[in-house]
RNA sequence: GCAGGGGUGGCAGAGCUUGGUCAAAUGCGACGGGUUCAGGGCCCGCUUCCUUUAGUGGAUUCGUGGGUUCAAAUCCCUCCCCCUGCACCA
């Protein structure tokens, strides 16, 4: 008999198929008469070994891989590594400065002090961590061809992309312009959130200064504000008090700014500081409004800022509760304010997003000043904390520019957001304001310890993704594109859409000089778009000179300019290189399936559409995209600061490498995170090794007539060959793992119960699971394949057939029937139990007589009774027809339940005859089974067609 | 704010594209029982409420509030809430 489980190590088998598939080189993928199939990754950044999350994406991209294998298709899978840009750069610099953080966090990938040391050489850390990456991989048993393995920082990587760049620069996509970026005043340098405590990114946001003349001077006070559509609702200034303010020039003019502010914004315009004053000079002057032309006072605001945007803001105490706050305290301190009345300027329904406010619980008791409304059904006042205050800000201002119109000659009726765009355009048209821009979550502060502002860089190179042929062009690869999950279609027109220009160009980082200013570095996102046409030939390119990869090479290879032989000429390379070049392009890349994680939606995978879009010819467009979630472990995202990673040779020491796999891969739907933990490992691990219990002790099952377990047990695999090739084919991850490991292992199970002990039966099941399984769990298929006495390779055979004939619905009915007797069985009992009956002695069925089959088809079809009664009697002679009108008028109450029944009384009582021992194992007392019109049974009237009546004795 | 995704039973998570067979798959957890020492494992049952002296019948459920329909978790509208991205960062 079958032990159910034994015992696997796990690492003794993975290294053995390992070094297998190894030696007969059959992942190294070359020319055939066979369909193309390549497979692609978004290759790892190497500045850390890979922790187990890592295999999302390369796992699932291998198990297509090994899946499209079995399908027939001569499948490529290469791999590289990401080193460009500045985190590695930066990297080697803490080292050289000793980073306790950093070393500290290598410790948990037992990383050698002595390599450590190594790692101020940036190139260094590319090399090490590509190693011990490849190494993973290896482990984990993906099928890479590593003949093709390529760094994006080496002289040939380079090369291409120079030629990229060329062809975009020909395409005229390469474009300058002034752009604003994050800054730090001390190593002037851009800021990206790695570069900053905390790692925070810094959130650029545009604002509106406006300008409001001075009474008797020519020079203006500039507020910044997000809502310059309540200019209308001015009805005084605000200033810090007390502050340094400065008279600067902007852009020749005379302008006021809070000193602060002005330093801030010297590096977004043209500006100068021409002299100090104290707050409380500004004070005392009057200014105008541009659009209203009333004169306004200035007034001491307890909430200003003097490093936001200019240190000036405008109050509209309508519709800023801030505003309306800080004149009440004025007054109520007697300070001489002097201010203009509230204005209201939008109408809105105030606080109809609260529940109790419209359910009509708490109605403010005025609306004309709309911020003192929002305090009052926030049950508070002009002196509330200011966190309730910006409570207060946040919701109204929500809902007047949701639901806001406006209220003022010339825009009645308007949404806030037009007439913003509307208001801010005649003020910059009209020179009445500017634009500025701030860090909208400051304080950003850079590793250096100083606070980053916003800098406008003039001339930088950008990559114009908002030119309309390229986002047509885009739009049409994407289109044509097969997209995994299809959900995510809507996501990608819109980053479609959205994309817009793209600096190119970086003062520093690893990768490729900038062709067409060679002081600055590609951006490492932008030359990282088309890489995977190199996979396809650079095994060819190894030896040659990078010098000689001339535009002329990569024109003819990828786009199919020019011949072979002038190429060859031009360039020096042998002309054998060149045309092997290009044939393996030309077969490759016509099938392509891209994989990433969920995260480079908007960037990576977009850009990666926009550039096949412009370069290759159609053939070549990519063809798939697979993008998937992440791994969670103890339900948060894995990193390094909350350390609660699983360093992937780790855990593959620990689990084995496939039950890893599965549990990563098939843990969760393809685009959802999938939850790592032991407890799911483990399952997975019961139920391999469950099979492989069955494998060990198959010799003992003799091998005889098919029953109708057997029968059931052929139909039940060729409808999960069915289910999980179909599962398989959409990417279904966890459906398919669910149908061929966990479903599989509980048919097998079922099998046994009902007595089932065929061995070819067995090996015929069991055959197909483990090669069903091999996607998943390659090294434990090939294990198993090989126990089952094959010689050859699981990853080299074929994904099992369906065979439809198999699939005997008619025996999973029956088959379910014993089931559903038992149930009813057993629900009869609990009940009867709870009354206080014993134990039962005995349990009889009955199988309904066929004519109540033939009443039931009858009444399917005609649905109408009488018709049924008289036909059904006249055709039964033995039964009585008011027996019949007894049964027909039952179910007839439930007319539309009323299905077709083509199985027969012989057929329902053969197959519950046959499960008779386990009817009564299950049910726990002896149990027969008769037919209705040869049983002596009280109760067998009320049997019916598949429902069986139940009569139990205690 | 803009864009995309999402709100389902104790939790996780299907189903919603093609309305009914959905009180709602599956897994975990909890509870009860068995497996004749404990624990684990395994097996069985149960896990909205009521009802049923035998396998039953009914009510109320799928963020909120409306609507369409003979019929809605599933379609339409509204609002609320959550997640992700928002660019020079790989």
């Amino acid at each position: 008999m079958h032990t159910g489980v034994s015992i696997i190590d796990y690492n003794s088998i993975d290294r053995h198929w390992q070094e297998e598939w190894d030696r007969a080189k059959i992942f190294e993928a070359n020319l055939s008469d066979k369909p193309p199939f390549m497979v692609t990754a978004a290759f790892p950044y190497v500045n850390a070994p890979h922790h187990i999350g890592h295999l999302r994406t390369y796992g699932t991209a291998d198990l297509l891989a090994r899946y499209k294998r079995m399908r027939g298709f001569n499948v490529l899978f290469p791999m590289g590594f990401h080193g460009t840009g500045t985190p590695i750069l930066a990297f080697a610099k803490r080292i050289r400065e000793n980073d306790a953080e950093l070393i500290n966090e290598f410790k948990i990938f037992h990383i050698p002090e002595e390599e450590i040391r190594k790692m101020t050489d940036p190139e260094y850390i590319v090399e090490y961590f590509a190693k011990e990456v490849e190494n993973g991989m290896r482990r984990t048993g993906l099928s890479i061809d590593w003949r093709r393995k390529l760094v994006s920082i080496e002289p040939i990587f380079s090369k291409f992309i120079e030629w990229q760049f060329k062809v975009l620069d020909e395409n005229g996509l390469l474009v300058r312009g002034d752009h604003p970026v994050g800054w730090c005043t001390n190593e002037n340098n851009a800021v990206g959130s790695h570069d900053t405590r905390h790692d925070m990114e810094p959130e650029i946001e545009e604002q509106t200064a406006i300008k409001f003349k001075v009474e008797g001077e020519d020079a203006s006070l500039a507020c910044s504000t997000y809502r310059p559509e309540t200019l209308f609702g001015v009805t005084n200034l605000f200033v810090k008090d007390p502050a340094i303010y400065a008279l600067c020039t902007v852009n020749g003019e005379k302008v006021y700014l809070a000193k602060e502010a002005a330093k801030i914004l010297k590096s977004q315009m043209d500006l100068e500081i021409q002299s100090e004053i104290p707050s409380s000079e500004i004070l005392k002057k009057r200014c105008v409004n541009p659009l209203t032309g009333e004169a306004v006072p200035v007034l001491p605001g307890f909430f200003v800022r003097e490093s936001m945007g200019t240190g000036i803001v405008m109050s509209v105490p309508a519709h800023a509760p801030f505003d309306y706050a800080a004149i009440q305290r004025l007054e109520q301190s007697g300070y001489p304010v002097h201010a203009l009345p509230p204005k209201k300027v939008i109408d809105v329904q105030i606080g109809r997003s609260l529940s109790d406010v419209s359910e009509g619980e708490a109605k403010p008791s005025q609306t004309e000043v709309p911020s003192l409304a929002y305090l009052e059904i926030l049950h508070t006042g002009p002196n509330a904390i200011n966190d309730m205050l910006e409570f207060a800000t946040k919701l109204q201002y929500r809902e007047e520019s949701h639901w806001g119109k406006m209220a003022v000659k010339g825009y009645e009726g308007m949404g806030e957001p037009e007439a913003r765009e509307r208001i801010t355009k005649l003020l910059i048209d009209g020179n009445e304001a500017f634009k500025i821009y701030i860090i909208g979550n400051a304080p950003v502060v850079c590793r250096c310890g100083t606070e980053a502002i916003v800098k406008i860089i003039k001339g930088q190179w950008f990559l114009n993704y908002g030119d309309e042929k390229w986002k047509s062009a885009a739009r049409e690869v994407f289109a044509k594109m097969d997209v995994k999950p299809d959900k995510l279609r809507k996501t990608f027109e819109a980053a479609i859409g959205w994309l817009n220009l793209r600096a190119v160009a970086r003062a520093q980082g690893l990768g490729t000089k900038f062709p067409l200013d060679r002081n600055f570095m590609i951006e490492s996102l932008s030359d990282s778009t088309i890489y995977m046409a190199l996979y396809t030939f650079i095994h060819h390119i190894r030896g040659v000179d990078a010098n000689k990869l001339i535009p002329e090479f990569f024109d003819y290879v990828l786009l199919g300019k020019g011949d072979a032989e002038a190429v060859s000429k031009a360039t020096g390379i042998e002309y054998e290189t060149v045309n092997r070049a290009r044939e393996s392009f030309s077969y490759w890349y016509r099938e392509t399936s891209r994989h990433s994680g969920a995260d480079l939606v908007f960037n990576h995978l977009t850009m990666y559409i926009f550039n096949h879009s412009i370069i290759f010819g159609k053939e070549y467009w990519p063809k798939h995209m697979v993008v998937n979630g992440s791994v969670l472990s103890e339900g948060e995202k894995m990193s390094k600061s909350l350390g609660n990673i699983i360093p992937l040779e780790e855990g593959i020491e620990r689990y084995g490498a496939d039950p890893i796999r599965i549990a990563v891969i098939a843990g969760a739907d393809l685009y959802s995170d999938s939850e790592f933990s032991a407890a799911a490992v483990n399952g997975i691990k019961e139920r391999i090794e469950y099979l492989n219990g069955i494998i060990d002790g198959i010799d003992n099952y003799q091998t005889s007539e098919l029953k109708k377990v057997d029968y059931y047990l052929y139909s039940v695999l060729n409808r999960k060959v069915d289910s999980a090739t179909r599962h398989m084919e959409s990417l279904e991850l966890r459906d398919a793992s669910t149908e061929i490991l966990y479903n599989s292992v509980i048919e097998l199970k079922r099998y046994f119960k009902r007595g089932g002990a065929n061995g070819i039966v067995i090996k015929d099941f069991v055959q197909s699971v483990v090669l069903m399984l091999q996607p998943f769990a390659p090294h434990v298929a090939e294990e198993l394949w090989h126990n089952l006495g094959n010689g050859t390779l699981a990853s080299l055979e074929r994904w099992p057939a369906l065979n439809k004939e198999l699939i005997d619905e008619k025996a999973e009915r029956l088959d379910n029937l014993v089931d559903e007797a038992c149930e009813d069985i057993k629900r009869s009992l609990s009940l009867m139990a709870k009354k206080g009956n014993r134990a039962p002695k005995e349990i009889r069925l009955i199988v309904a007589s066929d004519w109540k089959r033939d009443a039931a088809n009858r009444l399917a079809e005609t649905r109408k009774a009488s018709d049924v009664i008289d036909a059904v009697s006249s055709g039964n002679g033995g039964v009585g027809k008011e027996k019949i009108a007894d049964y027909v008028a039952k179910i007839a109450k439930r007319l539309n339940e009323v299905r077709r029944i083509d199985i027969s009384q012989e057929e329902e009582f053969s197959s519950l005859k046959e499960a008779e021992d386990y009817i009564a194992k299950e049910c726990g007392a002896k149990a027969s089974v008769e037919k209705e019109g040869e049983s002596d049974s009280q109760r067998a009237d009320r049997s019916a067609p598949m429902k069986p009546s139940i009569e139990i004795r205690f």
